[in-house]
DNA sequence: CCAAACTGGTTTCATTTGTAACCATCTAAA
DNA sequence: TTTAGATGGTTACAAATGAAACCAGTTTGG
């Protein structure tokens, strides 16, 4: 009988080191804002698009339907966004950043676009190529499973 | 102002492959046994190294010690794994797996090793050998922070 | 029309998780 | 010794999560 040797397992690798990613990343919502992740994610497809549906927000964050409805009433709380009822649909709102969600969104920014860039300069030229290949690669190959 | 795209954005990207990845591995421990991922990491380390303690197990697999204890207390409830204490050290437990431990891991091994083949086939050449590279460059910029 | 099926979104409940406090033991320094 | 601090491991509590039930509104087929 062979073994596995967990620690060259690619689902056991990969998974550790998003884990470690997304927990040094969290430091920039987590720490500054008290944001949880679908917080953040929210926050972020919103800055992005501008206006979303709760559904398209899950859509574009991978979040199930139950992290957005939590994610989008804390947010509305904390007043960052707001919901206008949909004129044909009464079932949809329609989110989008208040001024101070705005801000906030405006201020993180760019602190995650240095994170990602210090993260792959800390990779240099040929493992930086290396993991945007690999990890699309693998988003084509689970996409059409 | 410029915005972040989150589909591109390596964390997220990273995480969701990541969590896709998982939850389809997952269907091995999980469906067929009621695991959670705790408990077969837990299984998996004491499968390939024979005796751990908690300790290492948690070092092994980067899980908090409070997993590897729910984890451990689990599978010892199930008479998966058995615990000798230290004969020098009396806070530390040495764990093994009992026969129908052995025996679920062995039946779950070669369906491990066929997910991780197959999932790598699923690549071709270039995307495999592109996300290995990629990972294992991640793993080190992140190990020497 | 009207019931059945469907959809966007919320709530409930049980499970999992992370943090911190904790217990017992061990180590080291005074 | 004795005591202060480290260490292996567990427990308690609050927060995050997932699954399924649910509600209101919408579509579809008869």
């Amino acid at each position: 009988m062979d073994i596995l040797e967990l620690e060259s397992f690619l689902p056991y690798r990969l998974y550790r080191l998003a884990d470690a990613v997304s927990h040094e990343f969290s430091k920039i919502y987590k720490d500054r804002h008290g944001l949880t992740r679908p917080e953040w994610r929210t926050l972020a497809g919103l800055g992005q698009h501008g206006t979303m549906t709760a559904k398209a927000l899950g859509e574009q964050s991978a979040m199930h339907k139950t992290k957005v409805s939590r994610a989008v009433a804390e947010l509305e709380l904390r007043r960052w966004l707001t919901r206008t009822p949909d004129e044909n649909d009464r079932r949809v709102e329609h989110l989008a950043l208040t001024r101070a969600g705005l801000a906030a969104y405006r201020e993180m920014l760019p602190l995650a676009k240095a994170f990602e860039r210090e993260l792959l300069a800390r990779l240099g030229a040929e493992g930086r190529s290396a993991i945007v290949r690999g990890v699309a690669a693998l988003e084509a190959a689970l996409a059409d499973g």
